[in-house]
DNA sequence: TATTTACCTACTTAATCAGTAGGTTATGCA
DNA sequence: TGCATAACCTACTGATTAAGTAGGTAAATA
């Protein structure tokens, strides 16, 4: 199940393609706006800085900005990069070590068709989709 | 993600499955062979009986059976038994209140598509199909 | 009556979720 | 030069869940 972490860094992020391109828009605003606590989202949006998907600017009239068009984002990206995986059980999570059952597991490859039934899914919609 | 509850329940009933028609097996055969814990494989099992998927007997030479044939069983209701729900949102679970930015969530839309593309995928597959 | 099995309830230990709290740094502006 | 604004960083908390353990009771037959 997709948690807040997730679900409000995508509700970020469609916030942010609305108003792209008008500059930056400070955390505050977006924090009550979409009715998330400033301090929680301070701590989510971190990662997506790093990634390269957005930008912040630290001084007064700063604030968070796409850096690049609402396009350009799979929500399936956003969510890999918020939630860590994609992945429907652990053993197709990212840091699992293979399970020594794997060779004769009868549910395998249901999981794993699940797994990319999700992932297409996700990366087949992008922020501009979600705009409106 | 689906937790262990309902990845090792999905496994016992492929077990029961792939020795159906042959009577009671005991819970303890189960654990050996499928290598989980008969101690918590005891826990889970009480809410397959009581949705009447398996019967138990319960005595020498008892332990659990199926009560219908493997193709009756479908994936996504074992799920559903077990994990409690397959909803990838809280705000569509169950027991979830309707939420009060429903009405304009861009995001709502994209996760009913994407519950009913679960349900469907999980409901489509059955015990016999993945019992070889 | 002993044995085998399901069935039941409580407990534990670690991890994760969903935040709070309290700071520090960067930068433009007056 | 100092102030205001905002991002950025780290630690903490309190509740819930996951994944089992542990120790029993109840049914039924051989």
């Amino acid at each position: 199940m997709i948690s807040t972490r997730g679900r409000y860094a995508l509700r970020v992020m469609i916030d942010l393609a609305e108003h792209y391109p008008d500059g930056y828009i400070p955390m505050k605003i977006i924090a009550s706006r979409q009715n998330i606590s400033l301090k929680y989202l301070e701590q989510i949006l971190p990662s997506l800085t790093r990634s390269g998907m957005i930008e912040g600017m630290q001084r007064k009239g700063g604030g968070y900005r796409l850096t690049s068009g609402p396009e350009e984002y799979r929500v399936g990206d956003i969510l890999r990069i918020t939630e860590g995986d994609l992945a429907p059980v652990a053993c197709l999570g990212c840091g699992a070590k293979m399970c020594e059952r794997a060779g004769d597991c009868k549910t395998l490859p249901m999981w794993k068709e699940f797994y990319k039934i999700t992932s297409d899914y996700f990366d087949s919609i992008t922020l501009s989709d979600l705009m409106r």
